[in-house]
DNA sequence: CCAAAAGTGTTGCAATTACACCCATGC
DNA sequence: GCATGGGTGTAATTGCAACACTTTTGG
């Protein structure tokens, strides 16, 4: 077993390969039926629950350092981020990064720079969570789904990442490319309902919202429906690709 | 005169002070008149224009850095800039910076951080070009203003970061919290309709628009007019400020 | 055959658009 | 007095919200 200074001297290699100052946040939205979730972890020795974070390595894009993050969390791949913030307060820090590996008898170097000021990059994601088994990776204690209503106050300033991703994710909703990012390929009406009605945390009408949703040409109905549930079988529709480079349209007089 | 290896030491302690890896970069949008305009620069010995950038002091926030930048190349104070965008990509640069410095006879070390890969983090501003007289600051020959729709092409992903916050500042105009910063506190209407012409890049029309900035009641008239112009006098307005809290506000079924 | 979910159509209101006239000022 | 720009009103249209019935399926 190695002895405290070479343990020390790891963990200073180790920070060598990641960017400095710098981290990327992951906020985990998971939806099913018509419940909305948000992805908490748990650090060793913590008191408190958190968002899912990590570093950038020196050769990776912070887009890809994302994906990363997020699979060393989840174990989900080429799930759609979206960066929304990047937070750079000057006292904020988004981990007790001391706190985590003394509790485990590392010494941390003073320079350390995960104890001093970190600029973190938010990104959100939307997944299954059904399709998700969270388990805690090597510093976590605990990974698991909070109700969106229902999640703990956070460590840090993470509640302010979440209140800002959400905001970010209700806007994305009537931009036709995000939203087709955030249901698998194909879909039925009831869930793209659903989807819309937990995120934006209100009612919609079923047969309005079908309607208008067809009437912009966003989706299309393909033949098929899903079968195997109870009651009337749903058709199934995809979003229409070549409506998608439409990007921002804005109203005007 | 101080020898090569002086002036590299120097340059090795300048860059301590700042964040490494990390830099600023500012989309200064100049509006007057029906005109839109974009604040360039020119570095010494480069051939291109670029954005003005600038680096993150050790102990100042991003937003800090971003207003010190601005106001270095601008001599503009507290002008609202609003964040945008983090560019991370594995191999942008934002600026040449050992061309820059190389130049100047002043040799760049091999492991200055600006010379390798660079996390920009944008911002844009709208303000008034009459009243910003852009002047060269030290590292650059010449500072001036182009037409939004007559730029020259940029160095670097310049232009992509460009794009990216001129789409945002014409979704900003729909948010009146932030269409409440473009502005001096008091202004016309017909000066509010040009801005939003120019931004849009389209024609509205002038008696719609009035009647949808004061039924929405996100500005009020006050009982002055401008006077000096030819022509009628058009009263002057200024943003109802209790408006601004309510923030999003998006259409639901 | 009945409960529960999915599909479809109509109607009224509200917001946006298109459009025309009057007022003020400088030359 | 006339050209230019600024202020206001009205009709037509469009998009959205409210609402009820029929169809399918499993039990």
């Amino acid at each position: 077993m190695p002895s405290d200074s070479r343990r020390l001297s790891v963990l200073t290699k180790e920070l060598a390969q990641y960017l400095p100052h710098l981290s990327v946040d992951c906020v985990v939205f998971g939806f099913h039926n018509s419940d909305l979730k948000l992805l908490l972890l748990k650090w060793k020795n913590a008191s408190v629950w958190q968002l899912p974070v990590g570093y950038i390595r020196n050769r990776e894009s912070v887009d890809a350092a994302a994906q990363r993050v997020l699979r060393s969390r989840t174990g989900l791949r080429s799930v759609h981020l979206s960066q929304f913030h990047a937070f750079g307060g000057l006292k904020r820090k988004e981990s007790d990064f001391r706190r985590c590996f003394e509790s485990q008898h590392v010494e941390t170097p003073p320079d350390a720079w995960p104890t001093h000021r970190v600029v973190s990059i938010g990104y959100y994601a939307l997944v299954d969570f059904l399709e998700v088994r969270p388990r805690p990776d090597g510093i976590s204690d605990a990974a698991s789904w909070f109700p969106i209503n229902g999640r703990p106050r956070l460590a840090f300033d993470h509640d302010e990442i979440v209140q800002w991703a959400l905001d970010m994710l209700r806007s994305s909703l009537d931009s036709p490319k995000a939203a087709a990012t955030l249901l698998p390929e194909r879909f039925t009406m009831p869930e793209l309902h659903r989807l819309h009605e937990a995120v934006l945390d209100c009612r919609l009408d079923r047969r309005n919202f079908q309607k208008r949703m067809l009437e912009r040409d966003l989706v299309e109905r393909l033949p098929e429906r899903r079968i195997g549930g109870a009651h009337r079988a749903p058709y199934l529709y995809r979003f229409k690709t070549h409506r998608l480079d439409a990007g921002f349209q804005r109203r005007r007089a």
